[in-house]
RNA sequence: GCUCCCAUCGUCUAGGGGUCUAGGACACCGCCCUCUCACGGCGGAGACAGGGGUUCGAAUCCCCUUGGGAGUACCA
């Protein structure tokens, strides 16, 4: 093997979805290691027995999928480094923990947590740092069997090295040096058995050999013990590049509570896997003074460790919806069709069964309203009444353009006409309403407004013209009668419209 | 509390001593296109957190203040 071999590895741990900076941190991750023909590792952190779900981790898989996040070794996939589940390495860290027990650098420790919890608040009255005092550093055999008969589970805490400075020599943060006396024995194997994290992802890390370890800038600060690990066994030390945090637009982290943050559901939304990725891209690392379009590609190529910035993103949504936009307009029909058939079919518009007359009906649709939504769930509610019967009036705009003067006269004298009109086509509707507008002396929005609402339901859609011909006379005209009586009842009833 | 990180338009950012009267993108505003909306085109408003240094010269280097973020668990 090429001792060379760039390894980097995504991490997360199957308590939740997969959320945007945790993809973030994938794609970075991908990026690295597909530009430096490098290998992209995914692991499951599973050690937290309560929190894990297997569900979790279908929805991640799924997430990564879908964004195109392609791993080389992993679930699913296997490799020579596996198993990448850390819940079926346990014996690793066991076999790990025992030689650092054997060496010394580690000891065990039966303090129960009232007892931890007891010496934290202590501390915090005597405002010393709140960390563990290290009382069962030297406990003789004679007290462990003592304590170990009377049923105390034991956990395994480091050692920690409370002397000198530990350095972090960050690829994008630079060399920070932290004080080791702000360590304290942290535990590295819980009393039940589980590894924590801090000790599992430097065994994992080292074992499976990755060089260059891309995270979230929330382990920055854990990374000095981690690295006592790595020298206190032996293992080389990988290279390290935090990544700044993802905000939520009030300046937290990024949480349920600011909306969307599953990958999962920017999916079901209609976000594209393009716009996704380019948009998660630009959270954090830019190329130059103008481009924001990226392909994959050409991330995979212009991307660099160099230029991921330094400071926490705020998550913009407006900006990921217009990027998204961008993306389905330069979709081609084809493509377009492809995406959004199971939609359709799934609200019920059209069956499994597709004729091909309604194939062209759905791609006629999708043409005129392409380069009008900016996420492909829009579709539902701006192309129902292309698909069904009953129409949803717009309230504003029923007031607004069925009650203005004259509304009534205009689609009375609209609906003979396209009733005969030989050919129901664009081409031949436009001249009805050229000639209605001589006709009635008004501005062509008049005319063609009041059937907008009609057809529609609202006073916004797609050009009038291309809207008809995809309806077709029957529905048309229908719905222009329909409106034709919806007045009239409402001026019977001395509503006014 | 302690430790660490960070600091350019509302947001993402370009900028790494002079070419900055600070550039781009989203959002916002106006105009054009136009049957509404959208797309597209054109234009506008909008930032170097504050204070000290260093230097002939600072958005760029150093220090302090302030502000924000993170860590400090038998979570990851």
């Amino acid at each position: 093997m090429n001792m060379n071999q760039v390894r980097v590895r995504f991490a997360p741990s199957p308590t939740g979805y997969l959320h945007v900076g945790g993809a973030r941190t994938a794609l970075f991750n991908y990026l690295y290691a597909k530009q430096n023909q490098g290998v992209f590792v995914l692991r499951i952190e599973d050690t937290d027995l309560v929190r894990s779900t297997d569900a979790s981790t279908q929805a991640i898989l799924d997430a990564m999928k879908y964004l195109g996040l392609d791993w080389d070794e992993g679930p699913e996939k296997g490799g020579d480094y596996g198993p990448y589940f850390q819940s079926q390495r346990l014996e690793l860290y066991q076999q790990y923990a025992d030689k650092l027990l054997a060496s010394g650098r580690a000891y065990q420790c039966f303090c129960t947590p009232e007892e931890l919890d007891q010496i934290r608040q202590e501390a915090v009255e005597q405002k010393r740092d709140p960390k563990y005092d290290g009382r069962c550093r030297n406990l003789t055999e004679a007290q462990r069997q003592e304590l170990i008969r009377q049923g105390r589970k034991p956990v395994v805490r480091f050692k920690a090295d409370y002397d000198g400075t530990t350095l972090v020599d960050d690829l994008i943060r630079g060399k920070v040096t932290f004080d080791n006396n702000q360590l304290d024995d942290f535990v590295i194997i819980k009393s039940d058995g589980m590894p924590t994290y801090n000790f599992a992802v430097v065994i994992d890390d080292a074992l499976m050999a990755i060089t260059h370890v891309i995270r979230g800038e929330d382990h920055l600060s854990n990374t000095p013990k981690q690295i006592q690990i790595y020298e206190a066994l032996g293992f080389s030390v990988p290279q390290f590049a935090h990544i700044p945090m993802i905000l939520g637009p009030d300046r937290t982290r990024l949480s349920k509570r600011h909306g969307a943050t599953s990958v999962g559901q920017f999916q079901e939304e209609g976000y594209l896997a393009e716009a996704m990725v380019n948009y998660l891209a630009l959270l954090g690392w830019s190329f130059d003074d103008s481009q924001t379009l990226f392909s994959k590609n050409e991330l995979i190529e212009k991307f660099t460790l160099a230029k991921v910035s330094k400071n926490p993103a705020v998550f913009d949504l407006a900006k990921l919806q217009w990027m998204n936009g961008v993306y389905i307009r330069e979709l081609s029909l084809d493509e377009l069709y492809e995406q959004t058939l199971p939609l359709f079919q799934g609200w019920g518009f059209v069956p499994t069964e597709v004729s091909s007359e309604l194939v062209g009906k759905v791609r006629s649709v999708l043409k005129i309203l392409q380069e009008r939504i900016k996420v492909l769930s829009e579709l539902r509610e701006v192309s129902y009444y292309f698909f069904q019967d009953e129409l949803h009036y717009d309230e504003k705009a029923v007031r607004k353009v069925l009650g203005k003067e004259g509304a009534v006269e205009i689609l009375s004298t609209l609906l003979p006409e396209l009733l005969s009109v030989t050919d129901y086509t664009q081409e031949n509707l436009e001249p009805i309403f050229r000639k209605a507008q001589e006709q009635h002396q008004r501005k062509l929005a008049d005319i063609i407004q009041p059937v907008r609402v009609a057809v529609t339901g609202t006073n916004v859609s797609p050009g009038i013209y291309d809207v008809l011909a995809i309806l077709g006379r029957a529905r048309t005209c229908q719905r222009i009668k329909d409106t034709l009586a919806l007045i009239k009842s409402r001026q019977e009833g001395s509503l006014g419209v």
